[in-house]
DNA sequence: CAAACCCTCTTGACACTGTCAAGTTCTCTT
DNA sequence: AAGAGAACTTGACAGTGTCAAGAGGGTTTG
């Protein structure tokens, strides 16, 4: 009744297993939630013992911490693509975001939740989400180069939690039940780059 | 060894039990996060059997929704004074949201978390965070009553997002290991207030 | 060519979890 | 006094994360 697999301990079948093990995980946060996600149930679905899994991840949340790893790496690749887009790069970056978050929904949802992934154990984690950040630095300094240096910090958190904030509540939050049911996401986050302005030193 | 009760099916000992069950949750949720919530050591701190939460709260969602509820009504009363305060509306709002969250880091958690407290089923719930959600327009109607009634939304979301990006990169994001120690979040709240302008019909 | 070793898993066990079902004890009403 | 109901408790069950101990093949080493 076992799932056989051709060659058990070949390189590659262990990467089947490892991806279809974060598949199958990734799955269940998009459409249950990070909560639904247990071991023996990715097992399952991976066609694999209920411990197999632990000998590539450790524990659950050591795969959360592969899931936000390849989160962040894959969400850096398309932010930096948004960076060097013509046009109003604010706005682009942030449809980029808002963007990553709504169709890589399980990835997202892991990677801002540090509770479940123990972020700082995992070094390759806290590195991809380090880039991440360093990315996020390059979009304030395009915004505006001529900010204050002492206060650096504020546009690129000003600018971050505008994005992250959208994402989560379009993603999580009882925002959409709140909008008429046709409204068009893009337009709207188009809408919010449109009437924000980031002024720092011209006033 | 039991912890005895006095006068164990009194109405006030079952608010006791109530309550008891709702702040032990709440501590597990602020310190551990909501996935560290289970029935049985929420019960286990109240002092009482195993299934006695049940008999308030019915399941381990209806203890997340009647958190979630008192955030909502708690979060709209503070919301809602800082809406009347004098000077810039929007400045002392968002500050009064990101206190809310740091502070009641517990009922923020799982406010904006439908997916584990099921607020569609919760009709007090969902009505709380309905209050919330009109403190919310009031805001974007104070900041500027003369945009375009058309396009009505664009705005509390523009608000809304930059408030609960900041947020929840506060009490969850990876954010504070980013900024230097001795950061002071709340001028960080009102700079980020002092760069941004919502622009609306006036361009 | 066999022995040692490691990588990739599996089987088994344990304490713990959410939840259903069925009592039990107290208080209040009639 | 009797019954009802609220506020619990005790007991059971399947499902969970994770530790421990293998099993079987591939590769390296003597």
């Amino acid at each position: 009744m076992a799932r056989q697999r051709s060659t058990p301990a070949s390189p590659e079948a262990s990467v089947d297993v490892q991806r279809a093990v974060l598949d199958g995980a990734l799955d269940i946060i998009a459409t249950e939630g990070a909560e639904a996600v247990s071991m023996r149930e990715v097992a399952r679905r991976a066609g694999v013992s209920h411990q197999a899994p632990y000998h590539y991840f450790g524990d659950r949340a050591g795969i959360f911490a592969a899931i936000s790893e390849e989160g962040f790496r894959r969400f850096t690749d398309e932010f930096r693509r948004a960076l060097d887009l013509p046009g109003n790069i604010a706005a682009n970056c942030l449809r980029a975001y808002v963007s990553f978050a709504v169709h890589h929904k399980g990835h997202y949802r892991v990677m801002f939740r540090s509770d479940i992934c123990g972020i700082r154990t995992h070094e390759q984690t806290l590195s991809a989400a380090d880039d991440a950040f360093l990315a996020l630095l390059d979009l304030a300094e395009a915004v505006d180069p001529e900010r204050d240096p002492a206060d650096a910090m504020s546009l690129p958190v000003a600018l971050w939690a505008q994005a992250h904030g959208l994402a989560t509540l379009f993603i999580d939050g009882p925002l959409l039940d709140k909008l008429p049911p046709n409204t068009n996401l893009e337009e709207l986050v188009d809408k919010v780059s449109q009437l924000t302005t980031w002024s720092t030193h011209g006033d």
